[in-house]
DNA sequence: CGGCTTGTTGACAGTGATCAATTGTTGTGG
DNA sequence: CCACAACAATTGATCACTGTCAACAAGCCG
């Protein structure tokens, strides 16, 4: 953990005097939309927001799974429109921060550590990218869920036994697969003795051999 | 063209004090490396340079084809190490501009479209995942030209007619498809009277119907 | 209880990866 | 300038992974 990689606190303590105490919102909610002006950043302090795409002709793409600590709008710094939709999965607090604020103040040090997060943000979206093209539907799967519990350490999170939010095609749509092959998926970690699952209940038997069906790569070219 | 779309003219002209003229770089040569520590952002002022991965075993994945005005090094925002490969594709002139003279620099401009142009390439990103995890291989194939003819037109050169400076296995790498496809599917758009190929020499017949190829949405899911 | 959504499992088929062979292209050295 | 080597591109044949279709089970909520 550096010293660039702020943390929610972190965010509260440099703008105090910006960000509000956070609003609720519940499960189907919606932040904002494809196409909306967005003035301000959003912060997630609790809960799970999903943010997502839909083609013209009316596919879902879901672009990441936003938890506590996560910001959301960055997509729109470049031009002020969203090009995401944003939906609540579990009932969620989130904070907004005004750009205008960010932009305005003397100190660089928003602005320096908000583009430190988008470059994070982007990194992240570059190993989504190499996933979906290179993995099998096994890989895919393990790399999610031990990446899931992963964000869940990081944020001082029970890692080995949680309720994940999303529903099986959230994950596909994530993932770039069906629903039935998560669920297969799934199974074979179940089989293999990796994981425990009773819907959205998961429990990680042996960490250590998901991470490595995550990385075992299956050569392709 | 909006005005927070910053050209390379546009990043000279604010710049001017601060960006070299550019140095030479022949096929084959890289800028950095995965690990490198990079202090400076690289501006391509002419010719392609490609952006890639290598897997702890040794599996490449193209992240991106720099182009004229694009810039490389965002990735190292984060923590200052770079998470990617260069190389060059085509004889390329390539510019930086230090870091810590646009963060000192007391007019914060530059940071500011250095943050947009951060923002429009995590879009980029994020549309290249949704194609690779939803298209079939002739989407992908079309959708690469495609956008590959608009970037050249956008930087008024000629879009339907040039040469690709990458390999038909480097195009597989960045779609997430074998050579041996990538090289069918280009051969059925020829075939379909769509575009005419010598080797790395493209022209394209019927733009339209290459786009149409590019967005036809086969349902998954 | 009954309807609806979500998840699971099986059968089957299709897209695209892999293997293999051939041709075309580029570059190098005699 | 040609011969040869190395690489890039193409094309064909085969096979496997995973998407699709279908049926069913399991939760969830009114």
């Amino acid at each position: 953990m550096n010293a660039l990689n702020i943390t929610q606190s972190h965010f509260n303590r440099a703008n105090k005097h910006f960000v509000d105490n956070g609003n609720v919102y519940r499960e189907g909610d919606q932040l904002f939309r494809m196409g909306d002006k967005l003035d301000r950043i959003y912060v997630v302090n609790s809960g799970v927001v999903k943010l997502f795409t839909i083609t013209e002709s009316g596919e879902e793409h879901i672009v990441r799974f936003c938890m506590p600590g996560d910001l959301l709008g960055l997509e729109a710094l470049g031009d002020g429109v969203s090009k995401t939709n944003t939906m609540v999965l579990s009932i969620a607090n989130v904070s907004t921060v005004p750009l205008a604020s960010m932009m305005d103040n003397d100190s660089e040090y928003d602005l320096g550590s908000l583009m430190e997060r988008i470059a994070n943000t982007l990194n992240q979206e570059t190993e989504h990218c190499m996933i979906i093209s290179q993995a099998t539907a096994g890989r895919r799967v393990a790399w999610f869920l031990s990446q899931y519990a992963e964000k869940l350490a990081r944020r001082g999170l029970i890692a080995d036994n949680f309720d994940m939010p999303m529903t099986r095609s959230e994950i596909g749509l994530y993932l770039g697969l069906a629903v039935e092959t998560v669920s297969r998926e799934l199974a074979k970690l179940c089989k293999r003795g990796i994981l425990h699952k009773q819907l959205k209940h998961i429990e990680i038997l042996d960490f250590a051999s998901l991470k490595t069906v995550a990385q075992n790569t299956h050569a392709l070219h």
